[in-house]
DNA sequence: GTCCTTGCAAATTGTTTGCACCCCA
DNA sequence: TGGGGTGCAAACAATTTGCAAGGAC
């Protein structure tokens, strides 16, 4: 699969070769996927919208490839539990992005949302506080995740 | 595996009778090898320290008594994103037993914790009341995960 | 031309299922 | 004695790896 100049952000090209790496049709492909719409994909799910514009490209390279952009630090990978591994376009840097996760049991629709109210982000300081020292861990990270039904589920 | 009677606590024969289902040794040992130590067991884990006292246990038999015992409400299951289920004890009522957790990302070792400060109650009240109503999400559950460095992984 | 990428097939890993035999109740 | 329980092997699903051919630079 030859790839065509002047398509995906020019940044792209420059930060693959920053670590060494090639700017290939697959990858200008799978990050356009990611950017376009929000959400998180499986891996198949990646797999098909690529195939939809290539139909040559491998399953394994959509694999090679995300697990690529995670380490890069454009896509953020997360599991909610049913086996499968989800990729999310990180939009803004790292920590802008931070983001808590509101699930519906039902229908697995994950709703993102980052602007937390003040509750939450106290409630964060202080627990990672209190946690810090009563536990002696270094905390570098956390993952909240609410359950529950969506609006139409609950009907 | 033949069982031996006057093994294990009483009403586990009881519970199990109550649906359909029957005491056998495998049962027995794996309840008692979950009830014994407190933490989080992969299935392989299990499986191992039950093959310590019956080496003629069957890692399928392990998987399936696990199962059960997490359809019974004696065990909780969870993945923190190693692709490996653990199972945990349930001490008290599902209530009372509800905890957050300190997963050190070196080790990988869990650390629960319920004896949440009151503010930590109260502001998680509040957070589930403003998400509800802003995403008209009805909240049944949540997870609340800290990351970081335990005391000995951080040297 | 060099050497990173890709695609295919095969291997791995964690888990589930089919089925004949076993054994609790 | 009957129907659930068990162990083994095989099936499965998600993901990873070996390797030869292809393409970026």
């Amino acid at each position: 699969m030859p790839r065509r100049d002047g398509c995906g952000p020019p940044w792209f090209s420059g930060q693959l070769r920053g670590c060494g790496r090639r700017l290939t049709a697959a990858r200008e492909l799978i990050l356009d996927v990611m950017s376009r719409k929000e959400g998180h994909f499986s891996v198949e799910e990646v797999y098909a919208a690529v195939r939809k514009q290539y139909p040559r490209v491998g399953l394994v390279t959509v694999y090679r490839t995300l697990t690529l952009l995670v380490e890069m630090g454009l896509l953020a990978c997360h599991e909610f539990g049913d086996g499968r591994a989800r990729y999310e376009m990180i939009r803004g840097s790292k920590s802008e992005d931070h983001h808590h996760h509101l699930v519906c049991t039902s229908c697995n629709r994950v709703v993102d949302y980052r602007d937390f109210i003040d509750d939450e982000v106290q409630l964060l300081k202080k627990t990672e506080a209190a946690l810090s020292k009563r536990f002696r861990f270094k905390i570098n990270d956390h993952v909240i995740e609410f359950y529950g039904l969506c609006e139409k589920c609950q009907k």
